[in-house]
DNA sequence: AAATAAATGAAAAAAACTATCAAAAAGACC
DNA sequence: GGTCTTTTTGATAGTTTTTTTCATTTATTT
């Protein structure tokens, strides 16, 4: 079941948690489905939207990222590169599926993606030895890029 | 090789790089050390500084915490737990010796550290596939703790 | 001890995000 | 369709974290 990006299964997803489907949180969805493999930041999304004349408040995007991460609705994903300001893609986490991790250059800050996840063995690891249930995981690495080195 | 935390190590660093070891700097490797296991914030560290009568300036404690993360000291390790500011830790990796993780409770959000690493299948695959040489990483879990299950 | 280069403190500024509240829009009901 | 109720939005002000500025102080070199 992979997760699915239209504006049907977000009016599905904001319905069952009473939420309208607005015009707003429409067109932020758009901007990320547009951008595959980007890490935008509000400010980002702000000026992609300006771009495409739907020129929504910043404050509305700010809303709408939050409630698009939201465990209700999950489409999206907060991540921290630590460049100041948080970022977010689309979030491709399901059950079954394998997570991707972030790639960093410490040189020149490219984020490369990395589509296989191995992780599953240290979190059963986890589980064992404290007890922790793990349902998500965030990795990053930071080194030296094919052009870099 | 452990990494050596004492003012020693760290005026023979600073030097390495010309840098000045002042009293600033010293007052905050201090903390880190006296402070083991958390995960303090500029604030924090300038509070915990007020409390021992080390009353230095906030634009300061910023100052040394960005030196003492930097590649040429990397005494410090900076990490993003998304709570709206950065947080600071001893920085405990080395080539040989493991790093450790942080999980984090997404109930009553605190953060436990996991000493195992288990990650170098994952590098050296990432190492064939992309040329990508890993120099670090930063793994954060997110999920239920033993007390919020 | 004097010179010089770097670091500090205090305050202002910048950047990212959040709260407020009146006006507008969405969905429900007839 | 139109009306009602509730949610959402936009604009702006406010907050919080971090950075910059610049005159003064400190560390190291000579």
């Amino acid at each position: 079941m992979a997760t699915d990006f239209t504006v049907e299964a977000l009016k599905q997803k904001l319905q069952n948690s009473q939420y309208k489907l607005t015009y707003q949180r429409k067109v932020v969805l758009e901007v990320f489905v547009n951008n595959p493999g980007e890490h935008l930041s509000a400010e980002d999304v702000h000026d992609k939207l300006k771009a495409m004349d739907a020129d929504i408040g910043l404050a509305t995007v700010y809303r709408a990222l939050e409630l698009l991460c939201s465990k209700d609705i999950g489409i999206l994903q907060k991540i921290e590169f630590g460049d100041g300001c948080s970022r977010y893609e689309l979030n491709v986490t399901k059950e079954n599926t394998h997570q991707h991790h972030h790639m960093i250059c410490t040189n020149c800050h490219k984020v490369i993606e990395f589509s296989e996840d191995m992780l599953d063995d240290l979190e059963n690891d986890i589980f064992k030895k404290c007890q922790f249930k793990v349902t998500d995981h965030q990795v990053k690495f930071y080194g030296l890029c094919k052009d870099c080195q």
